[in-house]
DNA sequence: ATGCTCACG
DNA sequence: ACGTACGTGAGCATG
């Protein structure tokens, strides 16, 4: 196999490393006030890039100095440019330590930039036969690239790169490695103060790469090229785009001397590392070398000790203790029908395991368990909840959560392996389930019992030592009351709704199927005749080609792998041909068929009739619920035909009925509180129908005017993208009219509400500076891409500030109606029971004679959740099943 | 595994 | 100029 080379841009690198972690500059200084973030992130590269590339040879370059030959010959290169901030330039004489430490070369050249070492030596790898990886954050260096010669370039923080080969960027760019330099004759580049021709940027210059091949053959033709103002451009500057050829071409022949057999890449020296590490204060990265699982021991983990339960030693559990971390494993996602494969539990001090879950029914782990005094701390107790129902143990005293108290202070540590959430708490001593039990086809659970338990246990240990940092961290928030007057009651309310489960009609479901069985086989007949062929109808790509290729029917949009052939663009399409009603209707069948009725029927469980979803609880961004295996909270209502979907859902005791309440515009409610806005707030005291005054004050209505239904229709969708941000492009899309038209309903809009206005501008501005947005119940999400360069992604970002309160607020607000209820419930001694929510809404079946009772508990614990400045309004409905609610 | 499409709030 | 409405999950085709 060819030898391996790792070429690293150690400039580059340290400079993107230095401004992505930018925003944290002062979480990262050691004893002595030094700053460490860009040695921190070079390293986080380092591990990265050698995790996945394993060389065989290695080798850092730097820039030498501030002279080198493109200096001499252009007075102005690199003129300009802001001086590296002190804070930087501190920080480089270490990354050149670790450098050494982790048994890599480092080289400079006097005269010459490190790209230029970079070209050079990889010229002489490529020539040797080697494989070589250039890393680096200047896309300059992909006029590198050659079949074997692969150039990594960062894109997002450090460890993100986007790998160019000659190929990939054939695809992206639609030049090879050498017509790049020629590209950047032609636009310069302005952060090394070559300006390239006037008016010519990147696409100009790549289009006229690709049309004529190279910059020489350009100016060899450029007589024919049709009079523009481009043209002259060209020809006045080509003296420029000459120099900045030469200064964009790296060189390939540097003198270099160093040969590729001195590169051999060595290895980490531990000692070193930590005595740096040390010197630097990085914890977590000294916490790696002692806690995570040694390589050189094949990835094992640790041993820890512990006692193998069985029913003989069962009693040793009996004094010990009052608080224990326990944790069932259940190896499938689908923890309603998981096998058991095993637990353990401890107290801290001593650690227990079995691989037969059946003890966990016996004396005393049966009364342990239950015993509300005791405090358990688990990993996804909702899911302990429901296993150990299964066995028929009741689940009481959950005290700590460790995956809900991860996924409270950050919403990205939302992982459902425990391994991995522990590591985003620094703590490695568990491995993620992927590497002890593997993935995919190969998945298995370890035969070794040894093996086996010892995972067990350090998940139960991981629990045990995260609780006390993790609940710290949540009261530094001010989030301890989030999680344990909300998130963690919550989970057995959940918990309990998913094991009650809904009665769903399997044959009601199964008539409907044959019936549109038939109708999507005479549409697709239909579709062939029209089409002159068959083909497959759910193939977006065969689609495509029918109808724009061999129908020549107009192109409306593209996606990035072909035609779209969205429902908007048929709608645009619509009368063109008859094809295209008969495409929609197809759509619409074949979507109820394959996902409501084939989908639901095969979830519906053979025990009981009834479909039983799990919620997901650390998953949305914002603080929602979602609904998976099967997702019960995407149910068609819309459109009638999908709708009848609902009559398969039915109570599950004859006598029973479906009862619904719905909170009414609770995030524009929500809004209004937030933003104590005079209007909105008045609008809603007043009972008004919001969307109607909505309208009535952006069109300027006098009070004899009437709101039309196409007004209302307007200021609904305005109201909508309040919600979610606005932006004049979304809101022009989304009801048809010129984005000036969208630009002036906002002004209007903000303008009758200035305290929405007032709100929008200083969301923005707290997401800047503290870094993150919070809910009413400071649910927290962060915004790294709030400081973005990309303008897209820090657009993005501005609009999720606006919206993720809203949301976010709105789903704490019927979280805790749900916790009130399910306290209710019980107090009132009412058999109804809660089995769904879905956003807005919960969902009950109950006895015919309860309903009375319903009808009024249910909107009043909703509507009195918590106390707004405007009132939250809940409006019911009852039926036999869930498609008749009235 | 990824993209497209479409179901919901 | 950039390129978007916010939050989800599932089925299907395709590489």
């Amino acid at each position: 196999m060819a030898k391996k080379l790792l070429l690293i841009d150690g400039n580059s690198i340290v400079f993107r490393a230095f401004f992505a972690m930018h925003n944290q500059i002062d979480r990262f200084t050691n004893q002595d006030g030094l700053h460490t973030a860009a040695i921190y992130g070079f390293k986080l590269m380092l591990d990265h890039v050698l995790d996945k590339f394993t060389p065989d040879a290695a080798l850092v370059a730097f820039d030498a100095g501030k002279v080198t030959f493109r200096t001499k010959k252009y007075a102005d290169y690199k003129g300009g440019r802001a001086k590296t901030p002190s804070e930087l330039t501190e920080q480089l004489p270490y990354v050149r330590q670790l450098v050494a430490d982790c048994g890599m070369h480092s080289y400079e050249l006097k005269n010459y930039e490190a790209d230029d070492i970079i070209g050079t030596v990889a010229k002489m790898a490529d020539d040797a036969g080697y494989e070589t990886l250039v890393v680096t954050g200047d896309r300059d260096l992909t006029q590198l690239a050659t079949d074997h010669t692969t150039v990594a370039v960062t894109k997002k923080g450090v460890t993100q790169t986007e790998h160019f080969t000659p190929a990939h960027m054939q695809e992206k760019l639609g030049v090879t490695p050498t017509q790049f330099i020629d590209v950047k004759a032609l636009m310069g580049d302005s952060s090394d103060n070559y300006p390239g021709v006037t008016k010519i940027g990147e696409k100009t210059a790549l289009k006229l790469i690709q049309e004529y091949g190279s910059l020489d053959q350009m100016y060899e033709q450029i007589d024919q090229m049709k009079a523009s103002k481009r043209k002259e451009n060209l020809i006045n500057e080509e003296a420029i785009a000459r120099k900045c050829q030469d200064l964009a071409r790296i060189r390939r022949d540097a003198p270099v001397s160093v040969k590729l057999d001195q590169l051999t890449y060595k290895g980490p020296q531990e000692e070193k590392l930590v005595d740096l590490y040390t010197q630097l204060n990085f914890k977590s990265f000294l916490s790696k070398m002692n806690l995570a699982p040694d390589e050189a021991d094949g990835g094992k983990e640790k041993d820890v000790e512990f006692t193998t339960l069985t029913a003989a030693n069962l009693d040793d559990l009996k004094n010990s203790g009052q608080e224990l971390a326990f944790y069932l494993e259940m190896p499938e996602a689908n923890y309603h029908l998981s096998p058991f494969a095993g637990f353990a539990i401890g107290n801290g001090k001593q650690w227990w395991a079995s691989r037969d879950a059946e003890l966990l029914k016996q004396q005393p782990l049966k009364d342990i368990l239950s015993d509300p005094k005791i405090k358990k701390d688990t990993f996804d107790g909702k899911a302990q909840y429901v296993g150990l129902h299964r066995m028929g143990v009741d689940f009481k005293g959950l005290n700590f959560d460790l995956l809900l108290a991860s996924y409270l202070l950050n919403t990205f540590d939302n992982s459902n392996d425990l391994g991995q959430v522990a590591a985003e708490h620094d703590y490695h001593a568990v491995q993620p389930d992927e590497d002890v039990y593997g993935k995919g086809k190969k998945r298995e659970l370890p035969k070794d019992d040894h093996v086996f338990l010892n995972h067990l246990v350090q998940k139960a240990r991981a629990i045990w030592n995260l609780q006390d940092p993790l609940k710290k961290q949540l009261e530094d928030n001010e989030q301890l009351p989030l999680y344990v007057d909300i998130e963690r009651p919550l989970s057995t309310v959940l918990a309990k709704m998913e094991i009650a489960g809904v009665r769903v009609n399997a044959d009601t479901l199964k008539n409907m199927g044959s019936k549109l069985k038939e109708r999507l086989a005479e549409l697709e007949q239909q579709i062939y005749n029209e089409a002159g062929e068959e083909f497959n109808i759910n193939s977006t790509k065969q689609l495509g080609t029918i109808l724009f290729e061999k129908l020549k029917l107009p192109v409306i949009k593209k996606t990035k792998t072909g035609y779209s052939t969205s429902v908007e663009v048929l709608q645009k399409l619509q009368g063109q041909s008859p094809i295209i009603d008969d495409i929609l209707n197809y759509r619409q069948i074949a979507k109820i068929q394959s996902t409501y009725i084939t989908g639901l029927l095969k979830v519906i469980h053979s025990s009981d009739q009834k479909i039983h979803t799990r919620y997901l609880q650390t998953l949305t961004q914002t603080g929602r619920l979602s609904s998976v295996d099967p997702n019960l909270q995407n149910i068609p209502v819309r459109l009638e035909e999908g709708k009848r979907i609902r009559q398969a859902f039915v109570p599950s005791h004859p006598g029973w009925q479906i009862f619904s309440s719905d909170y009414s515009q609770i995030e524009l409610r929500v809004l209004a509180h937030v933003t104590h806005d005079h209007n909105l707030q008045q609008d809603f005291i007043d009972g008004k129908d919001i969307h109607a005054s909505t309208a009535r004050r952006i069109f300027k209505l006098l009070p004899d005017e009437k709101v039309t239904p196409n007004m209302r229709r307007q200021a609904k969708a305005v109201n909508f993208g309040i919600v979610y941000g606005i932006s004049d492009y979304g809101l022009s899309q989304n009801i048809h009219v010129t984005r000036k038209q969208a630009h002036a309903f906002i002004q209007s809009y903000f303008k009758e509400f200035p305290g929405v206005k007032k709100y929008v501008h200083d969301i923005v501005e707290v997401a800047r500076k503290k870094g993150y947005v919070e809910t009413l119940t400071h649910r927290r999400r962060y915004l790294p891409d709030i400081h973005s360069k990309n303008f897209s992604r820090r657009s993005f970002a501005e609009r999720t500030a606006m919206n993720t309160p809203i949301q976010g607020s709105a789903a704490d607000i019927i979280k805790i109606a749900m916790i009130n209820m399910d306290e209710a419930l019980r107090t009132h001694h009412l058999q109804a029971k809660m089995l769904l929510q879905i956003h807005d809404e919960l969902i009950f079946e109950a006895p015919a004679e309860e309903i009375p009772v319903l009808e009024k508990l249910v909107p009043h614990i909703m509507d009195s959740a918590v106390k707004l400045e405007v009132p939250l309004k809940v409006d019911s409905k009852v039926g036999d099943t869930w498609y008749d609610l009235k």
